[in-house]
DNA sequence: GAGCACTGC
């Protein structure tokens, strides 16, 4: 959350006038006025006067933990504070890691004019697909994967002298596995230092691994003959809990920051409401009808609910007396396309109320001006993960106190607010403190297998912050051996183990693409893998329902939704082509193909995902040498291929008409997206197994269920 | 007959 933590840089309407008239004098009294007004806001920040005391602390100790409440600029000053202390002397880089893209560019941009320099010079920033850095960078703001992925390439993380890992206390899998990580290189990098690496060596001059830290010896060969100033590690927090962060480093110091808020009453209701969405409408008309002027923010499970309670208030408002303010309710979620969500920063009409109905995207990744009241029913639709029956769900749940105090500072970013829990204040105090970190709630492959490629053998000796737990850690070592990643000994295979670990996808994706470079149809495969790891393609609006199901029907193959993600995959790219040649403008190729998708009920920022991840997997297989083929019109070839992938996901018909899967044996329903919902093919294989209402499977192609035995012995021939 | 939120050399 860039903006938590520099109000200035969230104004969406820096009302600059760019005048056709202006004169060079005029640009440079702007350009001083500006810096005038830069110099102004920085030192009007809370963390301002304690620069010098900051800077002494991180001299003195090598990890520091900074708690600082929103609003006290840590995220942009701190950097800041450390290159002017020189800890971007002899070419080393300050990082600041963000959990979120947006967070890290936005950040990047505001430090880039408050040092008066062009962006990707000295300050400058990295997220996946998007390098704004240059070897003149000292201050890069990245996201937290991004460094993950760095440090695959350089295990002591050479350059920086300086990490800060920001926003720590969200503890997302990123955040946490990197963390570990920066703790061994820490450790490694002052050992290296400290003592001659000679100590370490047994009478033959090997290495010795005391510790039983793979990771820490082979970072420990990384170091030899270079040269490594330790590094400093700052974890900042907004959470007032410093003490989990101070323990794991070893009792490291802690230092708060004031923030910078305006007071927010709290109000709850007397007793537990029943109906909390009939509660939601009610006191929406009761703030709207009593209170003064300012936005509400409404914060609902998800996309159903918020169309319901959109149509509720609407219905209402209709007995909202004659000349009386009105209301205008506006939806924010993450399914929703790009120009609808931005209908949340206009500014109301006059004589409108501005009622804003979001999931928790306005928690966090999406900062709306102008809110004066949050409703909060207390409730949150959160994803946990079984490892004993490889089951995601998507179950609403009470959302922790952390969450409800970030809920209702929404409240207080402009002036003094209001926030209306819906429960009792008794309820608050049996929340949890803060949510459950991610790393105990999902799949752990991914994290499984890149920690084997940096060198962590040993993974339940691994000093998580948190461990997972030893099921979960057990299931996915079994999943990474059976899809040829781990050897016998679970050591990562090479060359399956080590190529997979290079791909930026999810393990079984990669696989899959080795796979299809056997099968000839590496090219059907890269664009199903892009395909699949990118947010829903179709978008289908209430309002429209059956024109998208029109618009859908026209790409549905009937061997299944994969082959259907390539019609729509092609589709576009034949209408990007046809506008590239009739118009060689970027920009009028962007917009028909905006048209495109508006015409085939296709969500534009997915495909474009799509896209994006597409070029990046392609480079990379490309440099490791496999062979981009297509299998043409022969569809069965790609579907043996898609079985020999997934065969850790096929599910078969039972005689009453419902699905069993294989691995977990559990009763399944194909989800009503799928172009098989209807169709009752025998055997199929499938991506996503999501509880919701019924244990739903999605993204489904139909097999030949011998395929499995022929493709997939290893896993079939021993179970029947 | 239905989709919390993020993210990746």
């Amino acid at each position: 959350m860039p903006s938590m933590s520099h109000p200035e840089s969230r104004n969406f309407n820096q009302n600059q006038k760019f005048n056709g008239n202006t004169t060079k004098n005029d640009v440079r009294d702007d350009y001083f006025v500006r810096k005038q007004r830069i110099a102004q806001q920085r030192s009007s920040l809370p963390i301002a006067p304690v620069e010098k005391r900051i800077l002494e602390e991180v001299r003195k100790n090598d990890t520091l933990i900074i708690v600082g409440e929103t609003g006290s600029g840590k995220t942009t000053q701190l950097p800041q504070f450390l290159f002017n202390g020189g800890f971007g002397r002899d070419g080393k880089v300050i990082g600041i890691t963000q959990p979120r893209r947006v967070a890290a560019v936005t950040v990047a941009k505001r430090v880039a004019e408050e040092c008066g320099v062009e962006l990707g010079q000295k300050v400058g920033y990295s997220i996946r697909f998007e390098d704004v850095t240059s070897s003149s960078t000292r201050i890069k703001y990245m996201t937290d994967g991004l460094l993950l992925r760095e440090a695959l390439l350089d295990p002591s993380l050479s350059r920086y002298s300086v990490i800060i890992v920001d926003e720590a206390h969200e503890r997302t899998v990123h955040t946490d596995v990197l963390l570990g990580l920066l703790k061994n290189v820490q450790n490694a990098r002052s050992r290296c230092t400290n003592q001659q690496i000679g100590l370490e060596k047994d009478n033959n001059g090997v290495l010795l691994d005391k510790e039983n830290n793979s990771q820490c010896l082979g970072l420990l060969k990384s170091c030899q003959g270079k040269k490594l100033p330790p590094l400093k590690l700052i974890i900042m927090s907004a959470s007032l809990d410093a003490r989990v962060f101070s323990e794991y480093f070893g009792g490291a110091r802690a230092v708060h920051i004031q923030g910078r808020q305006y007071p927010v009453d709290m109000l709850f209701t007397h007793h537990a409401e029943p109906d909390y969405l009939d509660a939601t409408l009610i006191t929406i008309f009761q703030i709207h009808l009593e209170e003064g002027p300012g936005d509400i923010l409404v914060f609902l499970t998800g996309q159903e609910e918020i169309e319901s309670v959109e149509r509720l208030v609407q219905e209402r408002a209709q007995q909202i007396p004659e000349g009386s303010q009105k209301i205008l309710t506006v939806p924010i979620f993450s399914s929703l396309p790009s120009e609808q969500q931005m209908q949340v920063f206009r500014p109301a009409p006059s004589g409108f109320r501005k009622v804003i109905l979001a999931t928790n995207i306005a928690e966090t990744s999406v900062t709306i001006p102008g809110i004066k009241y949050v409703i909060d029913p207390g409730l949150v639709k959160a994803r946990t993960y079984n490892p004993l029956t490889g089951m995601e769900s998507l179950i609403i749940v009470p959302t922790s106190k952390a969450q409800a105090l970030q809920r209702s500072g929404r409240a207080g970013r402009e002036g003094p607010g209001k926030c209306f829990r819906l429960y009792p204040e008794s309820e608050f105090g049996k929340l949890l403190d803060s949510t459950v970190p991610e790393i105990k709630r999902c799949n752990l492959s991914n994290v499984i297998l890149q920690l084997k490629a940096l060198g962590v053998d040993d993974i339940t000796g691994f000093d998580f912050m948190e461990k997972p737990s030893r099921m979960a850690i057990v299931k996915s070592l079994e999943q990474l051996f059976l899809l040829g990643a781990l050897t016998d000994d679970y050591k990562l295979s090479k060359p399956v183990g080590q190529q997979m670990a290079r791909l930026p996808l999810d393990p079984i994706y990669s696989k899959s693409l080795i796979l299809a470079s056997e099968f000839n149809c590496l090219e059907e495969m890269l664009i199903t893998v892009a395909m699949l790891s990118v947010e829903s393609i179709f978008y289908a609006p209430r309002e429209k329902l059956e024109e998208a199901r029109a618009a859908r029907k026209c790409f549905s193959s009937p061997e299944g939704d994969h082959l259907t993600l390539i019609n729509v995959y092609r589709a576009s790219v034949e209408c990007l082509e046809k506008s590239k040649r009739a118009n060689s403008k970027d920009r009028t190729t962007e917009r028909s193909l905006s048209k495109w998708c508006k015409e085939n009920f296709i969500n534009n920022r997915s495909l474009r995902h799509a896209r994006d991840i597409h070029s990046q997997i392609r480079r990379h297989i490309e440099q490791m040498g496999l062979l981009v083929a297509s299998c043409g019109d022969d569809t069965l070839q790609f579907r043996r291929c898609l079985a020999a992938s997934f065969f850790l996901n096929a599910a078969l018909k039972q005689p009453d008409g419902t699905y069993r899967a294989f691995a977990s044996s559990q009763v399944v329903q194909i989800h009503p997206s799928s172009v098989l919902f209807r169709t009752k093919s025998d055997c199929i294989i499938f991506n996503e197994l999501v509880r919701t209402n019924h244990n739903y499977i999605r993204n489904i192609t139909r097999i030949d269920p011998l395929w499995l035995l022929e493709l997939a012995p290893q896993y079939y021939a021993t179970q029947n």
